[in-house]
DNA sequence: CATGGCATGTAATTTGTTACATGATTTC
DNA sequence: GAAATCATGTAACAAATTACATGCCATG
């Protein structure tokens, strides 16, 4: 659970709920991360138990308790000794658009073209979206992670652009 | 397992035993994906199971014999289905170090630069190696996963750079 | 009155990594 | 004589997804 950091990084700012962690991550880091709730709140329980968090509930009317999870010490320790480390190289990152790429030779110079054409406007859209929340980022590590995915995307999309290039004079 | 269509896909081609399609993935993916022995043999075995593929075994002296795999014709179908389907438009993709900028609020300037040339190193050491590897490419899609990681490894240099300098500029 | 937001969680399954185990042969 | 290549695999663990389960409140 690499997300143990990332909950405990968030936490160091203010105490939090598992729904507001999930919002925080969907909004502000959603281009290059994601956190489901069957990660989330074991992760958070696990935390619990290693006493890296502590937990105040906040009892609410007609909902579930909210639990609000608060980093200790001990928690803040973890997570800067976590932090100074240098990140390790390998990105884990798992396209099957390449790998379908790869694969292209079973696939008609049309179905080729339609598997890139589809690449494309999923980039396209990300990047749509992207723009619009590049306004809206309030703080400068926020507008870090939006130009990073805005990057590689318009990347990509140059890339794209070659390689269509490339199969349609090849045919 | 996603894992499941790329040695089919692999397959395609010709027999390979376990060892020959970890080094193919090596070589011609590397830049983008990988496979151990870990994920790779149970797989396999999977795949035996269910009859997308066939065993050959052929005896060595002095070595555990040689498990050549073959696709059968319902191994041919399986992978042709998953390849004429649109690859889905999430990445898997998960970067400790953009998760450690996004909190680079708890270092110093100092260690948030210096995680920067950390990655820049990375970044810059993979570049090298996928030029050496870019003239050594025989076929177009082996070119195309180079330039797809070239394309996305120099977009990130640039990135770096520019936050590079709204961080000395902001201290 | 349906959709989405609020709010928690569990269970089953999938996927993958890492380390271990074995051991000969070829190359520097 | 050390390191890399050939060649198979298992076991323990880690990480994450998906679907399920529950249920109110506010907005359109």
């Amino acid at each position: 659970m690499s997300h143990r950091y990332l909950i405990l990084g968030l936490l160091m700012e203010h105490p939090m709920s598992g729904y507001d962690i999930r919002k925080h991550v969907q909004t502000a880091l959603g281009a290059v991360a994601n956190a489901s709730y069957g990660t989330l709140y074991p992760t958070l329980h696990k935390l619990l138990g290693e006493g890296a968090v502590e937990v105040e509930e906040i009892p609410q009317q007609s909902r579930p308790a909210k639990k609000v999870y608060q980093i200790t010490g001990e928690g803040r320790q973890v997570f800067l000794t976590w932090l100074k480390q240098s990140p390790s190289a390998d990105d884990q990152t798992r396209r099957e658009f390449l790998t379908k790429l790869y694969l292209a030779k079973y696939l008609s110079t049309d179905e080729v073209l339609r598997l890139l054409s589809v690449r494309r406007g999923h980039i396209e859209a990300a990047v749509q979206t992207l723009a619009a929340d590049q306004g809206r980022a309030a703080e400068a590590r926020q507008a870090w992670i939006i130009s990073y995915a805005l990057s590689m995307h318009k990347a990509e999309l140059d890339w794209l652009e070659q390689i269509e290039h490339q199969i349609v004079e090849a045919s």
